[in-house]
DNA sequence: ATGAAAGCGCTAACAT
DNA sequence: ATGTTAGCGCTTTCAT
């Protein structure tokens, strides 16, 4: 079954009688073929298990039909989903991608990008609005798309694909200010390494502005993707003299470590405090109590950025920005303040709006 | 700071007044070049920034550099960690990876190979030791390495790295024994998809079945990766009129289920049932209870992979199975089980030994 | 130590 | 509809 040698163009036009051209033109469908000279081919192919060489193709053409994603991680499935995704879409039509994970890290980011592009990639998606200088000026040096993903900057200097992450993190400020919340707290990733939950803690802040309400700096905790520092977090805030009667984290996974700190000291959720997360994990359904958070859409984010990418490639017009919705969705995990003197001022409020 | 055109290697050897050959020195390092040459080179690379183009490199050299991984989804955590392994090593070895994910089907998996080998991949690390035929000789017949991960099969047909499942399940069989259980439940994931899970519950099986512990059909329970299903698996087993005493279950997700459903019960881990769960996640530790598992290798077995892979394209004679050791971790979720007639058999049993 | 030139396997004019 | 042939950008003999 398997010959010497791996069969190349050469051998297969030889074994149909036929020129290299020819072969080509039948494999690649870019030119009419008489039938019989066709199936001549085809039956060459296969006798021969003859698969193209990709390098002499890329090199040919001038084009290796690659896209590239830089991630942070690959272990927080917000990141695996959305690579999932564009893997698809770009699989779909007919390109490759090559994957590389930066863990946070600006410089290991460029480093990367430039690993990537010697081999090939022609395209990337990058995680967030927060990237060097140099990396897009490498890019652009290379005239080399690219697209900023789960943000999004109408009218900004880089492409975008997401959302507005002040506004949709307002919402959930929102949802719990209608439950008549007035002391909140946050709890995000570090907002150093990750633009979008600097936009989130802001857009939180200044919803909640607009309430005359103030979120002091100890009612902020940042904190890594680690569920132990997020359950400590959480243990900080509840102790705390005033504590809040609702705290949002920039994640679910975030959220979870407070739900689990939660059942280990007793604390009751959302009767005591609510928590509220953000992303709308496969798994935020199921927990007790469920997780009442924002829900992104991930899985068209990746597809978005594999169709801009593409097009932009192959010469189509595409909008530099393209929004998507993210939503509230309530679950148990949110419910009004425990009564108290504040949580009826809070009532007051409400009633003059 | 941008060119008309990309530069490529005539550029940089017209700039350094040097001929292509003594570029691709300098640039390989594959021969000695004077300093004063070196440093001009350097220069023009510099200036033009010049990257050399890869399929180029890959046509000449007639190597391409490039490894797979195709698993069955990233969205499980242990898959996303042994790629995130894979990778850096093949990286620190010089190699690039490309990703493919099979959705668990055998067909997929066989149509995203073919997929990677005309996209120029050399060597295939596979999730597991269950693959089609057809996929094998497609590998065989261009003469690609590939190596079974998470497995262990000394003397097997095909190369692995990983452990025995087996022979890990039964120590978690043991663990529970030792405890005093004598009736047992399994959880496990489609073992039809998945011949790890498969391979566990024999494991467990037959360590119980050394005891004269039967498990009958409906002490076994399969289910996906869903938490939902996890969390229904195990309201059915404890509400048997002869409910289990401890659950052990193929993989960390499915017990996680089981806990939260516990929770929301009323039911005491580990004082009414013990539940065990696989792979030592990350946020095992911090359940409530925590959750006793056996913890599994899986960077080290992703590091393995590539090394196999690379030691084997490259002519370093390599053995065909490598073994890494899982263990058990005992947390909170495992204990003796409820004072009861058989239970005090059960300790007359261990007795004996 | 350096240069000249022959490929690597394929595609895409250009011919016929 | 099919064949001929000149690249694509690099590596690697083979000379010098």
């Amino acid at each position: 079954m398997s010959s010497k040698r791996i069969a190349n163009i050469n051998d297969v036009a030889r074994a149909a009688g036929v020129s290299v051209a020819t072969v080509s033109r039948t494999i690649n469908a870019t030119a009419r073929v008489s039938p019989e000279v066709k199936r001549r081919v085809e039956e060459a192919v296969a006798a021969l298990g003859y698969i193209p060489a990709h390098a002499a193709q890329v090199l040919s053409r001038q084009r290796n039909n690659t896209l590239a994603a830089i991630v942070p991680t690959l272990d927080y499935s917000i990141f695996a989903r959305k690579i999932d995704a564009f893997q698809r879409r770009a699989e779909e039509r007919g390109y490759n991608i090559l994957i590389a994970i930066s863990g946070f890290d600006p410089r290991v980011e460029l480093e990367k990008c430039s690993r990537l592009i010697r081999s090939g990639a022609e395209g990337f998606l990058l995680e967030g609005g927060l990237h060097s200088d140099e990396l897009y000026s490498l890019l652009a040096s290379r005239k080399l798309p690219y697209v900023n993903t789960s943000v999004y900057e109408p009218g900004g200097a880089h492409p975008t694909v997401g959302f507005d992450n002040r506004a949709v993190s307002s919402v959930a400020a929102e949802h719990l200010l209608e439950l008549g919340h007035r002391r909140f707290a946050v709890i995000s990733g570090k907002a150093a390494l990750n633009d979008s939950a600097a936009d989130q803690v802001d857009g939180i802040r200044s919803r909640l502005a607009r309430e005359g309400i103030d979120l002091p700096g100890h009612m902020m905790i940042e904190c890594g993707f680690a569920l132990a520092e997020a359950r400590q977090a959480f243990r900080r805030l509840v102790s705390f003299q005033d504590p809040p009667t609702a705290i949002i984290c920039t994640n679910d996974q975030l959220a979870f470590g407070c739900i689990l700190e939660a059942a280990n000291a007793g604390i009751d959720i959302p009767g005591d405090v609510s928590v509220m997360g953000f992303d709308d994990l496969k798994w935020a359904a199921s927990l007790t109590p469920s997780l009442t958070t924002m829900y992104v859409p991930t899985a068209e984010i990746g597809h978005a950025a594999a169709d801009f990418l593409i097009d932009r490639m192959e010469g189509t017009d595409t909008p530099a920005a393209k929004e998507f919705s993210a939503h509230l969705i309530r679950r148990e995990s949110t419910a009004p303040p425990p009564t108290t003197r504040e949580a009826a001022e809070s009532g007051r409020l409400f009633e003059s709006m």
